[in-house]
DNA sequence: TCGTCAAGTCAGCAAATGCTTACATCGAGG
DNA sequence: CCTCGATGTAAGCATTTGCTGACTTGACGA
C-alpha cells in the first residue's frame, strides 16, 4: 500500500518552484505542503480514481496531517479541483509553444503517452474519466479534455467556423481518445502486452494511428 | 470467495433470453433474482465505477434486500466476478463464430464501440479498468482483456509461438485501447464531439484505425 | 393441517471515510 | 519573556458501507 512517493515531501522542501513568487522557505512552508498535496493528490487520483482515493492516504504520502487537506483545500473536492486545475495549465503550456507542425505535435503525442505510466504524467489525470460522483469535478474534466481536443485540432488544421471542419475535430478527439485508452492500459490494469512494450514497439503503431486521424491523407 | 456459488456460473448460461423481468420480478425465484442482481449490477459498475457502486443501490435497483446480495455472491467482490464472468462469456459467444476474415471483426467491433452508449453492451463493463482497490476483481479484469486481445489477434493472424507475430498481439491490444478510448469518452464523461457523434461520422476513422492496426498493410 | 426448507427481510455491528473542533508548536516581534 | 499569527497535530463525530445473524414468509409434500 504505502509503499512510494516518500521522495515527495523532501525534494519539495528543499527546491522552491520557480512559478510562483514564493518567500523565504522556512521550516512550516504552507505552499510547499501545498504543493505536495497537489502533487501526491494527483498521482492517487489518477491512478486509484477520484472515489478510492482517501484523503488519510494523501496527507499520508505526503507525511501531513489529514487536517490540512480540508484547512488548504476545503474538502476532497477542493483538492481535486486543484489538481484539474494545474494539469489543465500544464497542457495549456505545452501547447501553447506557437505553430507547430503536425508531425512534431503527434510525436509529443506519442511521448506522452508512452512516459505517462512512468512520469506522473498530467495525461494520467485525464484518465479520471467516469463520473466521479461530483458534478463540478466532471465540469473541469469535461471543459479540459474539449480544450485540448482544439487545441489538437488546431495543429491538423481546424478552423473554428467552416462546418466541414468538424470532421477534424471529431478525428482529434478519437485521437485524444485512443492516446487516454493506451495511456489506461499501461498504467491502471497492467494489461499485457501492452503494459510492458518499450517506446520503440508502441511508436510505430502509434505514429500510423495519429497519422491517419491527423494527417492529410486520413481526410 | 472460491466457495460456493458458483451456480451463478452456471444457471447465467440455462436461461431463456427472454425480456428481462427486472422491475417485474414477482414470486420467489432465486436463480431470476441472482441474474437480476448481476444485471443491475453490471450496469451500475460500469457507468459509476467498482467503488462508487454500493451493494444498497444494486439491491435497490432490482428491489430486494441487501443481505440476498451477500447470501449470493458471498461479496461485493463475487457479485463483480459474476458480472465479469458474465461478460466474458457474452464476448466469448460472439468471438467465437468461426472463420471470420479481419473485416467483419473490424465491422463488429465498430459496432460495439459505437452502440455501447445506448446498450449496456458488454464492453461497457470493461471500461472498469482503473484498479478498483480490488486485487481479485483486477486479476480477473486484465484476464478479461488479455483474453479478449488474443481473440482480436488470433482473426488478424496472429499464431501463439512465433516471436514476429507479437507485433500483432500488441497492435491487437491497441485496437482494444482505441475502442475503450472512445467508449470512455462517450459513455462517461460525455466529451464533445465524440458523445455526441453518429455512427456514421465515426464508422470511417474507427474504420481506417483498425485497418491501419489489424489489416495487412499496417505491419 | 402441519413440517420443512429455500427465499427473502430486518436490525445492527465493525470498519472506513470526510470533515471539524480543540490543542500544540514554531517563528518573529514587542 | 511573552504574545500572536501561521502551521501543523490529535482526537473524535457523523455518516456511509460491506457484511452478518436472527427472524419471517411463501411453496409444497405427507
Amino acid at each position: 500500500m504505502s509503499n512510494e512517493t516518500q521522495a515527495s515531501t523532501a525534494d519539495l522542501g528543499e527546491a522552491p518552484a520557480a512559478a510562483d513568487g514564493e518567500l523565504i522557505r522556512s521550516g512550516r512552508d504552507a505552499t510547499a505542503t501545498r504543493r505536495a498535496l497537489v502533487r501526491a493528490a494527483r498521482r492517487r487520483f489518477a491512478t486509484d480514481g477520484y472515489r478510492a482515493t482517501t484523503v488519510r492516504q494523501i496527507a499520508s504520502d505526503v507525511g501531513v496531517n489529514v487536517a490540512l487537506i480540508n484547512r488548504y483545500f476545503v474538502s476532497k473536492e477542493g483538492l481535486f479541483e486543484a489538481c484539474m486545475l494545474r494539469t489543465s495549465d500544464e497542457l495549456e503550456t505545452q501547447a501553447s509553444t506557437p505553430s507547430k507542425s503536425i508531425e512534431e505535435v503527434i510525436e509529443r503525442l506519442i511521448e506522452h503517452v508512452v512516459n505517462a505510466p512512468d512520469s506522473d504524467d498530467p495525461l494520467q489525470l485525464l484518465l479520471l474519466l467516469r463520473s466521479s460522483g461530483d458534478e463540478n469535478a466532471d465540469l473541469i474534466r469535461r471543459r479540459t479534455l474539449e480544450h485540448f481536443t482544439r487545441r489538437l485540432a488546431a495543429a491538423a488544421g481546424w478552423r473554428s467556423d467552416t462546418p466541414e471542419s468538424e470532421a477534424i475535430l471529431l478525428r482529434a478527439q478519437l485521437a485524444i481518445a485512443t492516446s487516454l485508452g493506451v495511456v489506461m492500459l499501461r498504467t491502471s490494469a497492467a494489461v499485457q502486452p501492452v503494459a510492458s512494450a518499450s517506446g520503440d514497439e508502441l511508436n510505430e503503431p502509434l505514429r500510423q494511428i495519429f497519422r491517419v486521424l491527423l494527417g492529410r491523407s486520413g481526410q
